[in-house]
DNA sequence: TTGACATATTCCGATATAGGTATATATTCC
DNA sequence: GGAATATATACCTATATCGGAATATGTCAA
């Protein structure tokens, strides 16, 4: 079996860098192929082809415009990374530390009828 | 060319479903390769590469343990992703939208000094 | 040393990519 | 209709994957 299609889902079709800055510059506002294939310089057909994978996985959507398609973010297709990735926050953000060492101490005094909840692991 | 490689970054490393799922469990505690391959119930040959894969990365560390090899999740190897997805968190929570509105409706009464300043565009 | 266990590596095949170039499709204007 | 512009698609090459099976490496114990 060889590496999941680029198309399979908003982590692999984030995966190449391009698309990052592509999706970066539609944050901006709706743009043509044109006008994107300038802002990155890169070939107009490469444009194309990220794109026709970021719309597979439903992170923009098009717009006929006379001539041009415009093309516009769907930010709502990054929720799920967004989602994953901070069920693992507390692996860099040291508040979570800082509840441990409040945890520590005031259980030095007396214990806490209920222990505060830590948010739940990832799947 | 060809598709960046996995080990690149994190962003590619984590495109795979089952590097996902090796990062949750280890996000409970250390674990042996053999362990993870019973709880994925995959062969112990993938879980070596996928590990090596994700500890290319830095999203994993290593420790010798008698013929074991306990293996770490290093959880801020994904805070570049973390960074990046936030930076489109406008798209998806409404609170910005509240905030559109608020802007809107004190603008007809008064308009204020300063403007609340709006969190960044991703780049 | 030999055996048993844990892990890593190698070889294979099928597949999918990204970039480049050329070309096809579509729309507007004259 | 025909030219011009904007975009999409087709074809090619080099490369890198994932999974499976077999094998190599490493560590402990008797």
């Amino acid at each position: 079996m060889a590496r999941s299609p680029t198309t399979s889902d908003a982590f692999n079709a984030v995966a190449e860098p391009q698309r990052r800055k592509i999706l970066s510059l539609l944050a901006r506002g709706e743009q043509s192929v044109n006008c994107v294939a300038a802002s990155l310089s890169c070939t107009q057909p490469q444009v194309s082809k990220h794109l026709k994978v970021l719309r597979a996985v439903g992170l923009v959507s098009v717009r006929n415009c006379g001539k041009q398609r415009m093309y516009k973010l769907e930010g709502g297709g990054l929720k799920p990374i967004h989602d994953w990735v901070s069920g693992f926050e507390r692996f860099w953000n040291d508040s979570f530390d800082r509840l441990a060492l409040y945890l520590a101490e005031i259980q030095n005094q007396q214990p806490p009828a209920a222990l505060p909840k830590m948010p739940p692991l990832p799947d």
